[in-house]
DNA sequence: AATAGTAATGCAAACGTTTTCATAAAATTT
DNA sequence: AAATTTTATGAAAACGTTTGCATTACTATT
C-alpha cells in the first residue's frame, strides 16, 4: 500500500501525492469552484488512493461548526421517546448534522453532567426533553450561549425555545371527554410528577377540569404508576379490587392504559362495557390494540421533525448574526382519538 | 461579566487569570499530580470564574482519543433496538464515552455514508447492528483500522467482532416447540430477509427444523409482513381468511405476533384454543400481554451492555498495542419463554 | 558545603485543518 | 503592446490544546 505504515493519511499526504499545496486541497473541499477542474480531479484521485477522510475535529477548531447536535433524553427505551428521537434524528441528519445522544434516567443532575460533556465536544446545538431542568443547567446554557431547544412541551412563557404540545390541555381534553360521556366516578392513574412536567401538566389539566364539574376523584382513586406495563397492570389491579369501582379510568399515558386494560381483562372486567379507559399519548400500536385504545393523540413525529428543523434554523441564525435574543415557540395540536375503549356511562344498572 | 465580549473563554484566558502558563493549566487537567496543590486551586477558581469548558476537538487533534463511539442502527424506533441502544449507551457512558447515533432505515448504502461521517468525526470505535453490511463498509472499516463490533447476531465465522445471539437457533427452537406440541399445520409470518440477517437466520432455522419433520408450510402459509403491528395484523388477517387454517403460527418477531393475535381476536379466532401463536424476541411488554405471549427470549439488555463493554475494551486494546489482529465473539443464550399463547394441538375435533 | 535528585513550572513545537494575503499566470480590456 | 482584471495557486498564520525538553528552585544525600 502507498500509505505510510498504516498511519491514516492526512491532508498533507493528499497534497504531496497530488503535487499541490495543502491550501489547494482544503479549498477543493470547501470552495470547489475556486479550484481548477483538472486540479480537483487530481486531488480526488489522490484522496481515493490514500483513503483519506477529513478530520472534522481539526475543522471545528477554526471556529467552524462541529457539525454535531446533542440530544439529551430521560431514556431512549420508551415507545414515545423513541419516536421523537427518530424523527428528530432524521431531521438534523438531513441538514448534515451528526447526532450525539445521551440519556439521564430522569435524573436532572446527570442531565447537567451530560450537557457539560456535550459542550466539551462543542456541539452546535442542544436539544432537551421537556421544560423541567435544574438551575445550573439553565445557567450553563445561558452562559455558553449555545442554541437550545426543548422538545415535547409547549409553554407560552418557557425559559428556552420549545416545540411541543400543551400537556395541561391534553389532561383537560381527556377529562372533558369522559365527563361528556356522562361519567362521574372517574379514577386517575398517573406517573410520578416530580421533575416531569409532561405528567404534571396532564394531571393538573385533568384535575382542573374534573373539579370544575365537581367530579374530583377521591384519594383512593388517584393512584400512581410507573411508566411500565407490568407495574401499571399491578397498580390498576389493586384499584379494581377496591369495594367500589369507577366507571372510567383516565390514564397518564398509553402504557399505563395498556396495563390497566390487561389488569381488567385478567379480572373479567369488560372494557369498555364495564369500564371506560382513556389513555394519553397515542403511542405506536395503540390504534392497533384490541379493542383500539381511545386516547389523546400527540403528534410525536411532527414534534420531533419540527424540533429538528427548528434546531438547525437556530444554529444557522446564531452563526449569521449574534442575535442570541429571541426564543421561538411552536405549539403542536393534540386531538382526541376516539376509538373503542370509552363508552357513555350506563344509566340503568 | 469578566469574560471578553461574550466570546467563550479558552485555556489562555484561564492561564492569564490564574497567573500561570497554559502548560500548567493543561497539566492540571490531565496530570493533576504534577502540579502544586495551591496552583491547582488557583486554576480551578479561574476556571469557575470564566466558565471555561475544555475543548475536546482540540484534544482529539493530538492523536488523543476523541472520546466518542459511533452507533449505527437500522432504526431507533423499534422496541427491540431501543432496548439495545439504551443498554449500549449506558455501558459506554459509564466508561466516559459520548455516543454518536445514526439510523439508516435498513439501507446499507446509507449505512456506509453514516460510517464515513462518523469517521470524519474520528470516533474511537464503531458499533453496527447485525452482520449484513456492504462490501465498501467492510473495506472502509478494515482500511481505517477502527475498532468495530457487531451487535445482536452471533456467527462463529463473522467477519468482524460480534456480541449477540444465534438467530438460526432461535428459529429452530421456535419450530421445535410448536412441533413438540404436536402441531403439523404450521404457518410462517416473517419480515423481509434481504439485508436483514436477523430475520433470515430465524427463518432458515425454522424451515430447517420443519423440513426435518416433514412439516414444511405451503407457499400460501409462508407470508411476509413488515415490522409494524398494523400491517402485520392485516397480513395475518388475510391468512386467516383462507379456506384452510393452520393450527399454529410461527412469527418472525413479537411485533408480528402481536399483530397476528389482534387479527385473530378481530375474527373471533381464540388464541391459544383455536390457534397457537409463537413470537421471537420477547420484547418489552410481551410478558404482560393478555394472554402473555409465548416467545423466544433474546437478552437484549445483556447483549447491549456486553457489546458496550466489549467496545470499550477493544478501544483500549487498539490503543495499547497496535494489535489489530484478533476478533472477539460472544454468544448470548436465548431461551424459550413458555407463556400462554401456545397449546398442544387438539387431537379430537 | 558541594552534589545529586526531585518537584514545579514555562517555552515552544507539534496536531490537521482553514483562511487571509500575496503572487503568478492567463484572459481581457484599452 | 501595455494595463487591467480574473483565475488559480501557495506561504504562512491562525485555531486550542498537549507534551517533550529546558529551567529554576527546593530537598535530600554525601
Amino acid at each position: 500500500m502507498a500509505s505510510k505504515q498504516g498511519n491514516k493519511a492526512d491532508i498533507v499526504d493528499v497534497a504531496c501525492r497530488a503535487g499541490v499545496s495543502i491550501s489547494t486541497v482544503s479549498r477543493s473541499f470547501n470552495h470547489p469552484n475556486l479550484v481548477n477542474l483538472a486540479t480537483r480531479k487530481k486531488i480526488e484521485k489522490s484522496v481515493k488512493a490514500l483513503g483519506y477522510i477529513r478530520n472534522r475535529a481539526a475543522q471545528a477548531m477554526h471556529g467552524r461548526r462541529s457539525g454535531t447536535i446533542g440530544l439529551i433524553v430521560p431514556t431512549i427505551d420508551h415507545a414515545i421517546f423513541a419516536e421523537v428521537i427518530q424523527s428528530f434524528s432524521d431531521a438534523v441528519d438531513q441538514a448534515g448534522f451528526t447526532l450525539l445522544i445521551a440519556s439521564h434516567g430522569f435524573d436532572l443532575e446527570r442531565e447537567y453532567a451530560v450537557l457539560r460533556k456535550f459542550l466539551e465536544h462543542r456541539v452546535d446545538g442542544v436539544a432537551l426533553i421537556g421544560l423541567d431542568h435544574s438551575e445550573p443547567t439553565f445557567q450553563l446554557l445561558d452562559q455558553q450561549a449555545v442554541p437550545v431547544i426543548s422538545i415535547w412541551n409547549y409553554e407560552e412563557d418557557s425559559r428556552i425555545s420549545c416545540v411541543g404540545a400543551a400537556n395541561n390541555e391534553a389532561g383537560e381534553l381527556a377529562a372533558r371527554h369522559v365527563l361528556d360521556l356522562g361519567h362521574r366516578r372517574i379514577a386517575l392513574v398517573f406517573p410520578k410528577t416530580v421533575g416531569n412536567d409532561r405528567a404534571r401538566g396532564r394531571l393538573e389539566g385533568a384535575l382542573t377540569q374534573l373539579r370544575r364539574q365537581q367530579a374530583e376523584p377521591s384519594e383512593a382513586w388517584t393512584i400512581q404508576a410507573p411508566y411500565n406495563i407490568a407495574e401499571a397492570k399491578e397498580a390498576c389491579g389493586a384499584l379494581f379490587d377496591l369495594p367500589e369501582r369507577p366507571t372510567a379510568l383516565l390514564c397518564g399515558n398509553d402504557v399505563i392504559a395498556q396495563g390497566a386494560i390487561y389488569a381488567a381483562v385478567q379480572r373479567g372486567v369488560q372494557v369498555p362495557e364495564d369500564l371506560s379507559v382513556l389513555g394519553i399519548g397515542d403511542f405506536k400500536g395503540s390504534k392497533e390494540m384490541e379493542p383500539p385504545l381511545t386516547t389523546i393523540h400527540f403528534p410525536a413525529e411532527e414534534i420531533g421533525g419540527l424540533a429538528g428543523r427548528e434546531m438547525c434554523d437556530l444554529i444557522a441564525q446564531s452563526e449569521d448574526l449574534k442575535s442570541t435574543g429571541h426564543l421561538v415557540r411552536k405549539k403542536c395540536q393534540i386531538s382526541l382519538a376516539e376509538r373503542a375503549t370509552c363508552l357513555p356511562v350506563r344509566r340503568l344498572r
